[in-house]
This record gives C-alpha cells, sequence and structure tokens, in this order.
DNA sequence: AATGAATGAGGATTCATTCAT
DNA sequence: GATGAATGAATCCTCATTCAT
C-alpha cells in the first residue's frame, strides 16, 4: 500500500546514477549482472532479472544493451579478451578446453546465442575471434606433437561447443564430474596417432 | 458469482472424430505431431502447437499427455523400442551413436528433459532402459575389440548426450556435417589403444 | 502409456451399467455422489468430478441432469422430503434451523442457486415448498407463544438463508462453533418479547 | 528453442500513461474499478475485467496487486479506515451494521477473502483491525445500554459476516428489503434483555 | 442407455519492449 | 541519461458441454 518506490535492489551498493561516469560504471554493472545471473539460473531468465540484479531500470539495460543478443556478445567478449590474454603465449588446445569448462555459464550462452543467431554478423565476427584463437593453439600443439594431424580447426571448435552445451543442460552438482569425463574424451580424441 | 461457466457456443462445426478407436488413432497423431515439431522448432514449441498440428484440439493433447513431460517421454519411449529391437541382435555402440544421429531431434528432447528433470521417476525409468542398452553393446563391442577397454557406460552417454545436444542447435543444413565430425570424434575417443 | 480403459473409479461397487433398472441407480448414485462432493469440496467442483464420483460417464450425468440446476434441485428435493416428513408433525421453526445447520452443504448449494436462478421456474417452485413449510411451523410456534408474533415467514426464510451461506463459507473444522453462535441470534430474535 | 521472445508489434498506438504520478493514479483507478465491478458482477469477475474496467492493460493490473487478494484488501482497507474515522467517536454497533449495508459488495468480497485466505497474514491483520472496531463498538453500546450485556464481540463479527453474505447473493432490486429485514433481526438478537 | 473422448473458449499469468517523466 | 510504469501478446491450463461409438 506503500506509495513511495525504492529505486535500486538493497543488496547491492549504491551507484552514482547520472551522467556519462556512471554510464561506464552501469554498463560494467549489467555485464556483472548478466554474469551472475547467467551462472546461477542458465540463459532463460527473464531479461529484466538482469536489470534488477545490476541495480538499474529496466530502461538503463536497454540503453546499453538493444537486445540479448548485445549483452550476451558484449560479455562473451569479455571472455574472448581474457583467452586471448592467457593464451597467445604458451597456451594449448586442452587449456583452452579447461578455460571453456571454468567459465561454463557463460560459453552456454554464447553457444546458444551462435545458434540461433547464426547469421548476426555481431556473433559472426566474435566467433572468428574465437577461430582464430584456436587455430592458433592447434597449430602450435600440432607442431609440438601434443596433438595429431588430424585434428583440424573445426573439430576443436565443435569439441568446445559440444562441452558448452552439455555443462548448459548439467545440475552444478554433477558439472565437475562430467568436465572432467567430456575433457578425457576429447584428449583422446586429439591425441597423435 | 456465477457458479456455471457456459463455455461454447452451441451451434458450432460439428466435431469428427469421438470414442476409444478415435482416442488411439489421437494418440498416435499427437506423438507424430511432436516428432515433427521438435524436429522443425526444437523442444521451446508452444504445447499447442502440437495439438494443432496433430489436427485436435488443446484439450484432448491436456488429456492424453498431462504434462510436457507426458509428451516427451511417449515420443522417446518408441524410440527405446526401436533401438533395442534393431540393436540387440548384432548392434555396436557406433551404430547407436548413428540412431542417434537420425532422431537428433527426439533425442534432443529426451535429453533436454533428463537435465530439467532428473528426478521424474517416469524419466528416471527410461533414462534407465538406455543405459542397458548401452552398456549391453559397450560389452560386446569390447569383447570383440571394437572398442577400447578404457570405455565405459557413462561415456557413451556422454557422448550421446553431447551429440544430441549439439544436432539440436545446429541449423538443419549443417546438421550432416556436425554430425560425421562428431561421430569421428567419438569414434577416435573410443577406439582401443 | 497404457491402451486400456478401466470403466469407474476404482473405490466404488461396480454396477450394472445399463437398461432401466441400472438407470434409476446410476441417477441415484449420481445424487449421492453430488452430496459427499458438495460436502467435501463445496458447490465449485468441476461438474465432471460428480460423474466421477458416482462412476458414471459425464454423458450419464447429463442425460440425467441437463445441467447443474437440474442437479442440485434433484439433491435438494430429497432434503425438502425429508423435512416435510420429519416436521409435519410437532416440528418447530428452531429444528428446522437446526436441520438446516446438519444439512450445510446442501442447503448452500440450494441457497447459491436460488439466488442465481431466481426467475428458473424449478427452482421457484421448491423454494414454494419449502416456504409452505415454514410457513406452517411459524404459525404453530406462535400459536404455541414459542416465537414471538413479530416474526414473519420472510424472517425465517432470511435467517435459513443467511446461515446456510454463512456456514458455506466457514472452514469445516469451525462449522460447529459457527452454527452454535448463529443458532443463539436468531432464537433471540425469534423469541416473544 | 529461441531464447528470446518478441512480444509485441513496434508500431502500435502510443501509450500515453507512464510515470510515478500515473503510477498512484492508476492505483486509485483499479481499486475504484474494483469496487464498481464487484458491486455489479460479484467476486468471481475475471481479474482482468478489472484492469479493463480501469482501463489498463493487464500487467499494470499485476504489477499493483500481484493476486486478487492483495486487491482486495486494499479495496478494503480503505473501506477500514473509513469505518474507524466515522464511528470512532459516537458510533454504534447498528451504524456500523447501516455501514456494512451500504458497502454491501465490498464486504462481501472482503467476507469471501476472509474464508478462503484465513491464513494469509495480510487478510489476518485487516482482519484484527475491524475486531478491534467491533470491539469499542460494543463496550461502548454495552455501557450504554443500547445492547445487551450477553452480545460478544464475535456474535457482531458473525452479524457482519451473514449479512455481508446474504446481500452478496441477493439481486441489486431485492438488497433494500433484504438488508432492512437482517438488520431488524440483528437488532433484536442484540438488544438488552 | 452409457460411455468417455473431443472440443475450445476463457481465465491466470509472465515478460519483452516502449516511453513519459 | 536514468527510471520504472505501462502494455498486451502469448502461453498454460481448466472445464462445461457435445456426441460418436
Amino acid at each position: 500500500m506503500s506509495t513511495s518506490r525504492p529505486r535500486s535492489d538493497p543488496d547491492r551498493a549504491p551507484a552514482p546514477n547520472r551522467g556519462p561516469a556512471a554510464a561506464a560504471g552501469n554498463r560494467r554493472a549489467l555485464i556483472a549482472a548478466a554474469r551472475e545471473i547467467y551462472a546461477e539460473h542458465g540463459p532463460m531468465v527473464p531479461f529484466s532479472a538482469i536489470a534488477k540484479r545490476a541495480g538499474v531500470g529496466q530502461g538503463t539495460l536497454y540503453r546499453h544493451f538493444p537486445d540479448r543478443v548485445a549483452l550476451v556478445l558484449a560479455v562473451f567478449d569479455e571472455n574472448v579478451d581474457a583467452l586471448e590474454e592467457a593464451l597467445r603465449e604458451g597456451g594449448t588446445i586442452m587449456a583452452l578446453l579447461d578455460r571453456v569448462i571454468d567459465q561454463a555459464s557463460v560459453s552456454t550462452a554464447f553457444i546458444r546465442l551462435l545458434s540461433e543467431h547464426q547469421h548476426d554478423p555481431r556473433a559472426r565476427e566474435l566467433a572468428l575471434r574465437l577461430d582464430r584463437l584456436v587455430d592458433l593453439l592447434r597449430e602450435r600443439d600440432q607442431a609440438a606433437g601434443r596433438i595429431g594431424s588430424h585434428v583440424q580447426t573445426i573439430d576443436v571448435q565443435l569439441a568446445i561447443s559440444m562441452l558448452a552445451h552439455e555443462l548448459a543442460s548439467t545440475a552444478a552438482s554433477d558439472r565437475a564430474t562430467v568436465a572432467a569425463r567430456a575433457r578425457r574424451l576429447f584428449e583422446l580424441s586429439f591425441r597423435p596417432a
């Protein structure tokens, strides 16, 4: 019956909410919120839940990310940044798989997105970045004899995709076990003859 | 306040199919419709779309299948029947994977169901039937030296699950290619050392 | 998945279900089922629940009672028979109230019906029978000095109606208490000055 | 499969009323609409009818009142405010009954609610407010000799409840007559010995 | 005369998206 | 720039009623 309107979710630090500085902060908060929400509830959460978790209004969410695609891409974009940074020097295919496993919820959201919006140029571009990274790692692994010469880039991409999908539909409690099993299967697939 | 709820205009087109004979036909039609719809649109289609495709009313769908779980299970149940029949004599793990590929859409709907309703006894029971079949094939393959002794039943189950998930989110036009690639990966995983 | 169709609710004796003898039996079973169902679940139960409870098909229910009105009237008709029989000789207004209390669920269903279908001639006729009984009792009570001369037939009817309504919306566990309180209020209203 | 659910055609008629100012107005409009609708059609009207009457969308109704309980309570809450204000000084039990009669439709909706959601704390709390008012009036009436010492608070509550129920199921045209009759019955019940 | 399957309108509810403030 | 209220289409599900068998 109260007529007063609390502005933000109480369990989140109150942020300055105007001006360009705040705008950047909101963007970051939204991406962080999306990570959390996707990890907790999977990719089917109401879009509005992300705004609430970020402590901003719905309008703000839409201002920064015109649709779900834009948001998921922004989230995954950061992941690819991190992957590139971490793996460019000395990384391996199996280390990449391990990362995918660690980031299961985000990976999944992105993989789902890719299958649903294969033709969205924003998605293509991000997928391409990932492809280039995979390509680099594969060549290096093969040169070092860590994986067989039969392995092609597309095989690794497929492994990543299957892994992400599988983890997406695995109960949190079983994820570690499933991840280990799946990892081993692909290790066998990739091993040198 | 009204206790009675009049629902429909009495002078409508006459309904053509009643009685227990039609009921069995409707049941079959609904399962067939579910197959088609799942193949075309994935497992998230409105429940009512299945009724429409089957050419029956919503109520008929609910009469036969009180919820989505019941329907998917009925559909997949038939698949397991067929799998058992086809593979009991002389079947192999890879032949089973090939079947899963052929039945991708149904397999997927079922695999999804399993992850969302892990504790539903109806789902458990059907999963168990599949497990037993996998177990049989694995033992036979190992005895014949077709797959390595490192392969466990759970590995095959995982392969099936990943395959189904992957195909579920693959555009129809790419499915054959993806299926072949994935199949090869698992063949390598399972090959004898 | 079973295709066999059990014909009747298992917790009810199987009745011969064809022919004129069965027809009368079904009619009685339906009325009895309605009593039970109304007592347990109030007047809002699905009509079909009554058929199920009676162990007959939906069609049979509709054959005997074209609508809810017809059924409720049939049920209450029996009650009025009993009331007349019990009270014609030596009955009193307060004894009538006591009966209404005992038959709370049926009384309620009827009272509700009356307010919703005031103009249905079948309902009018039954209401009239009740009115005549009330009238008889009131006159006798007044002649004996058991109730005041200010009491009119309509006052008693109103008391019955209010009592029935109230009990209809009282949790089963509180009904006895409420009934006793209400009874006392009307006793005071009716007492001779 | 689709993760996003596009809902509405983007080129539609522009919506006129947004923002917190309109929100308060809408809330008031919804409560007013509920009053009207309940008066006209009783408490069983589709929830959506209230939204339509208020001239707002369904979502707006649900935003303000997550369920029927919340709405009815909001409506009746205002009534209790008014009752307290009007009767705190110099009010009597019979004046309270008169008010209940005037507000029959709302009283009914609330009384029904109480019986169906006896354990909802929101309902309890409001019921308690009413109880306290009844208690105050009863004591005062007894001190002034306007009602008998046999009258207890629960008797008055019961009278209110029965009155409300009765009026709920009385055709509008008969309500005044019925109300007067019922009022008199309770006056007699309460009068000093 | 009985059966129970079929029907579909309609109520409850959710959420993607827009936009006045 | 931010806010969050408003919107209504769409989905789920229930049941009164009909009617083929």
